[in-house]
DNA sequence: CGGCCTCGTGTAATCGTTTACAAAGACGTG
DNA sequence: CACGTCTTTGTAAACGATTACACGAGGCCG
């Protein structure tokens, strides 16, 4: 691999002159610019990063862990903040934790010996030693989707009470009483907050809240066939399941669908996060719709904000309601 | 942040001794050890992967390039990627192209100055300079579902020829005749062979092939709805659309759906590349699958051997006809 | 014409590791 | 006891960039 010595050996001048021209700085002579550059091209020299990074002390790099890279929700987000990491100049290291502490504990521990700039990451359920460490020592961070209790971290998130309480308010409209949930891991702050929320929203609305309606997912498809079956298993089973995340209402379409119901006629379905896909579900899928691109966006901003030393806020955008058929209909039309 | 000189002093040995220690080398005295590792963890040392790499020429990080992350087939993969390389003890870097030769172009040259040990492509259209000439300078290049010719490049994809051949046999015993598809553009090798083996598939049934059924997308839901549209305004429409990706296949259905369609009776769908929604859809979507875990793996494997300069040939799985409802029923049943 | 600025460039230190080589101590053997 | 061998450790030179500082040349002014 060519280095800059190489070049300045080529371009006859030395490699602070090679450097300078790299990092365009403005004390350099057109002419001797032309001659690096010319250099540059001749050698197809390509700019050692690492070596870079370690007299910098800065690898134009930002880590991203996330639970689940399968989920919908954070493929989404991966891109938009790969999306505006890009245009910001940092590429992104991805982790995918599987919603597992000691996986997320394995990229973090890995982004930090790679000296990435700063770190975006959706905690894992309870607070780690490592993240602790992470947030002491200083490290430009920023909490996305998910927070965590009692450490002084700026966090982008969505916040869903309004609209979970719009569609509990949609449901009682629709007639509908027993209405179950199947929520993220109590251990996260958004399976917390959406269990918060929806009892909540329940009592504001004088429906009753059962214990046995109240599920608890891990954010995969498995649980969330799981919690469904629970449900559906009960003596007086639930009009309607409202599912925590798109990957677990896969799960619970699975389940409804061996067991031949029908939706909204056995049992209505409403999913907190919107997919391109509900659509096309017969009858089309209610659902909560986050804002992922604008989440990841300012994420990035935000960390980009911490790596500079300003100052960042946290950042709390609102989820909306998506009325489709799945819960039923106001006047009492057809099937179809 | 901490160095090993920090830990040598406080161990009161040498640098040299404490990197043996970190690199686990044979040769020190378990008591001196013992004292190297109570410094490092009273100091939580972490060690500047930057600096190491810069020494060692290498920096357990591979490059992952493809064509689009939101694509489920992308993203599935990008998994499997990931979770391979964790397993051999490799960072991955990913860079989403976004379809485009520029943006691939673009992270290429990044992950080339980040100098990843190796790269995993999924060539956007045409070859690049930058990729030729990354080739013929020797970096270990895997080519991953897609490939270019001309070029000596291993490449681990699946032949969807079997499985498109089962396709039009299936459709031809339903009696279908005006079959069209929406394939991926031309430059791309997926894109070409698809349409190669379907339109071979057709002549061998005895099918006519016609210029205006076959469509060309881009592997994005717009040019899905596009063709989809484009279709269904000719003067005699296909009975079948059979679409060359998932994303695409939610374009197409977008357009059905708008159009008030009904599938199979109106006009049926199949798509190449399998999702786990499909069976959802009424009626479910036959797809052929591809075996995408399978592709990451031995992705990540065949570079790993690249890396290590040891030979790699070429891999190709195969994919297979998933027989759903989206296209009719051998036997005339009901609708739903 | 001497002194001082300014401008462009070069020299060399530095970032945090790894590792070739040297050195020093322990120990067995003739 | 002298010597070779083996084991454990230390010294210092890389890796490839950036950058503080020095330096020389040229221009300007008094």
């Amino acid at each position: 691999m060519t280095s800059v010595k190489d070049v300045a050996r080529r371009a006859g001048v030395s490699v602070a002159t090679v450097s300078r021209v790299l990092n365009d700085s403005p004390t350099v002579t057109p002419a001797t610019r032309e001659r690096v550059l010319a250099a540059v091209a001749e050698l197809g020299y390509r700019r050692n990063a690492v070596a870079r990074s370690l007299r910098t002390d800065a690898t134009r790099t930002i880590g991203l862990v996330i639970g689940d890279i399968l989920n919908p929700f954070f493929t989404e987000l991966a891109r938009a903040v790969e999306d505006e990491a890009r245009t910001l100049g940092y590429s992104i290291v991805i982790g995918n934790a599987d919603e597992r502490p000691d996986r997320q504990d394995h990229y973090v521990r890995t982004l930090l010996e790679q000296r990435v700039d700063g770190l975006l990451l959706c905690p894992t359920a309870e607070i780690t030693p490592l993240v602790r460490g992470t947030v002491r020592d200083g490290l430009p961070l920023v909490f996305l989707d998910r927070t965590l209790p009692g450490l002084q971290v700026p966090t982008v998130r969505a916040d869903g009470a309004g609209a979970i309480a719009a569609l509990v308010r949609h449901l009682r409209d629709l007639g509908h009483e027993r209405i179950a949930s199947i929520s993220g891991p109590a251990l996260l702050s958004t399976g917390r907050e959406r269990t918060e929320a929806f009892t909540a929203a329940m009592r504001a609305c004088g429906l009753p809240v059962r214990d046995r309606y109240l599920e608890a997912g891990d954010f995969r498809a498995g649980s969330g066939q799981a919690g469904a079956a629970r449900l559906l298993d009960l003596p007086e089973p639930p009009d309607v399941i409202f599912v925590g995340d798109g990957l677990m209402a896969l799960g619970a379409l699975d389940e409804i669908r061996a067991r031949g119901l029908r939706i909204p006629h056995d049992v209505a379905l409403a999913c907190y996060d919107d997919l391109p896909w509900f659509t096309h579900l017969d009858p089309p899928v209610t659902a909560i719709a986050q804002p992922v691109q604008e989440l990841g966006r300012r994420a990035v901003r935000a960390l980009a904000e911490r790596i500079e030393d300003r100052p960042v806020a946290s950042v709390v955008l609102t989820a909306r309601l998506v009325v489709r058929r799945s819960c039923g209909e106001k006047e009492g039309s057809g099937p179809a």
